[in-house]
DNA sequence: CGACTTTGACCCGCGC
DNA sequence: GCGCGGGTCAAAGTCG
């Protein structure tokens, strides 16, 4: 995947903890304050170019730039600051992939023009207010649709493990007592 | 019993 | 100002 700085990072984990051969990433958006306008722009050109129908998640919603300015203004007290969005659309089977963090759900809501509903997550650990939101995509059902808003202040459970692992001592370590079992894992940053 | 999910009510921004 | 639609809250229910 190449693309802007992956707020999560842990996608490193699929390797491990999903069998890629349920889903298939295909698309991936940044969107944040200095992209809308670019944005709304490829939507528009977007759904020109599909017109009657387009493969693509985003851009084929009328009310896009609606939409997007929504995901930012509500409810002052509760107004995002980080400015970080990041949307993921890819073919699962699964309603919510495991991206190696820990999430509650809070809210569940049904969508004008999607028969499926929108379900909204917020990271479970103390102090990080990350929230994603998952949906099916209205026109193809075997796609899901996850918007990432905001950056974890901590590292992913499943990330740590990863880490975890590139630590692990060589056969020559252990034997040579080099290793440390209890030892904490050493985190890069 | 604590953590999590469900779900209806409420809040707020936006368009008309 | 009003209604609509999306996002969030919070109480109740469920589960391990």
């Amino acid at each position: 995947m190449n693309g802007p700085e992956n707020p999560n990072p842990n996608y490193t984990c699929f390797e491990e903890t999903v069998n890629l051969s349920e889903f298939q990433l295909s698309d991936y958006l940044l969107l944040e304050d200095g992209f809308k306008e670019d944005l709304s722009a490829k939507m528009t050109a977007n759904s020109e170019e599909n017109s009657g129908g387009s493969s693509n998640g985003f851009a084929h919603h009328e009310d896009g730039e609606r939409r997007n300015s929504n995901i930012r203004c509500k409810r002052g007290k509760n107004k995002l600051d980080t400015g970080i969005r990041v949307a993921f659309r890819t073919k699962s089977e699964l309603e919510v992939m495991d991206d190696g963090f820990k999430w509650r759900k809070y809210g569940k809501k049904s969508v004008k023009n999607s028969p499926n509903p929108r379900n909204y997550y917020k990271c479970s650990s103390g102090g990080c207010h990350v929230k994603k939101r998952v949906e099916r995509d209205r026109d193809d059902s075997s796609y899901v649709i996850t918007t990432y808003e905001g950056v974890h202040n901590h590292e992913s459970p499943c990330l740590a493990y990863y880490n975890y692992r590139q630590t692990r001592p060589t056969v020559d370590a252990v034997v040579s007592g080099g290793w440390d079992p209890q030892a904490p894992p050493h985190y890069s940053s």
